[in-house]
DNA sequence: CGGGACATTGAATCGGCTCAAAAGTGGTGG
DNA sequence: CCACCACTTTTGAGCCGATTCAATGTCCCG
């Protein structure tokens, strides 16, 4: 829809003042050192995204995986159905987030991948792939490091649904995705609001709960003033008090400075 | 408590006939093929496991890593802890799996890793490790696999907590330990039954429900005639109607024999 | 202006929780 | 060998958070 909207919205607070557009060196960067080079080379890589509409299948449960996706912009997502329909979220793919660099090893995708709002993506085959890995020791490096990230992230999505109330897990969701698209520059305002292209279904498919519920509890969260919603603009009022209520404790997300290790 | 016994009862269905008793090599061997040198460097990694008692903390969150645990007996587990006590389990580590080979590359774990049952377990260092990256291309790459195994299981663990009744998840979670444990040996019986180590109230922290309830589901498992348990052996009575009923599906275990792929 | 997707609100229900107590179970020491 | 203790399992009763079902409202788009 309307992403050419949110380019500019993106240029209030990009984290590291005078930051590439590219949100995949952006994301690199917040884990570890890229050399002109390595950035030079991905900025190559991201060219020419293509455009994919909400709720496009990039990669179905069942297929032998071939290339991987890069997100340039909008959100997608990996997920699993039930046979009855219910749809589980596994994670978010955020702009700079990529799929399963090294799923090519295995014979199947175990599940699927899909987009929740218009997308700007960008495939790259195996080979480039192993290129960059051959050749580009400080790109491997970040990269893994991301990896492990993308899994505490799973981690703390599986704590976050285990042992949370509904109204926490909200909050900790909000949270996670503010400190995320920060790190790629894709905050508006003073850094404490973003675009949140997804459907309430959608969230309440991600956190294990009912859309009908997922309503409520934004409305509630709302009220107290914690968040404020504009559209899909969400605008965080309050980190502190979101974060205090979530127990939200951004070291999984091992960014490199501010908060924590 | 009882561990020698058990080593007696695993003896019952190892399944590549003639297997080693090592769970690492029996793990490895059912993702990749091993050679004759590399199970040898193993099986001597294996040697003179220490024994932890119960609830013993192996690796706590914060702590900078500097070594890898594997389990060659027991069942460990990683886990979070709420300001409230609250816990969530979020894997289980059973013979044959080991803890982060590259987490190493982060300052500080964001989790911990303790003991369930009484485990035999082996320390590991980063040199020895990284010796065996740079020497021995079949195990990195059976490692690699694992490592691809763990998450797509900890994928699974968030459908099943997400998207799952209560008795749905804890028959899920028996069928995937059933398939686990026969994958490196630990299995008795006709391979349908298997120790289980593990307390009610453990269970409950894995699956997101409160300890009474997994009593009463269990006991419901048991009524339909699906599962036995005497003491901490478990039998799976009817895998088919276990499976059936908690929409087990295999694939993301990514063994390489009789299931799918 | 009409249709479709999404959000919002209400009412009733239910799955799983909390609280509480009783009944094993195994280990320990006298 | 028995009594005792801590831990775990089991069972009951009542409650509450989240669900389902259903209706209404809103916005966007053709």
């Amino acid at each position: 829809m309307q992403d050419d909207d949110r380019t500019d919205a993106g240029g209030g607070a990009n984290p590291p003042a005078g930051a590439t557009n590219n949100p995949l060196i952006a994301k690199l960067e917040s884990l570890a050192k890229l050399s002109g080079d390595d950035k030079d080379v991905l900025q190559r890589i991201s060219a020419n995204p293509q455009v994919v509409e909400p709720g496009t299948a990039l990669i179905r449960e069942g297929d032998k995986p071939d290339g991987v996706y890069l997100i340039l912009d909008g959100i997608a997502c990996r997920y699993k159905l039930r046979a009855s329909g219910a749809r589980q979220i596994m994670a978010y793919l955020v702009p700079g987030d990529y799929c399963d660099l090294d799923v090519a090893l295995l014979k199947a995708m175990d599940h699927a991948i899909g987009t929740l709002s218009t997308c700007h993506v960008v495939r790259i085959d195996l080979d480039t792939i192993q290129g960059l890995l051959d050749r580009h020791p400080g790109i491997t490096h970040a990269l893994r490091l991301a990896t492990l990230v993308d899994e505490a992230t799973l981690r703390e999505w599986l704590v976050n649904i285990g042992r949370r109330s509904a109204d926490e897990r909200i909050a900790h969701l909000l949270c996670e995705l503010l400190l995320r698209l920060r790190a790629v520059g894709r905050t508006a305002g003073q850094g404490q609001s973003y675009a949140l292209p997804i459907t309430q279904d959608d969230m309440a498919d991600t956190i294990g709960l009912a859309a009908v519920h997922v309503n409520r509890v934004l409305t509630s969260l709302q009220r107290r003033g914690l968040i404020a919603f504009s559209g899909q603009q969400v605008t965080i009022l309050d980190l502190v008090g979101l974060e205090a209520f979530a127990e939200f404790k951004p070291n999984y997300l091992h960014l490199g400075g501010r908060d924590a290790a």
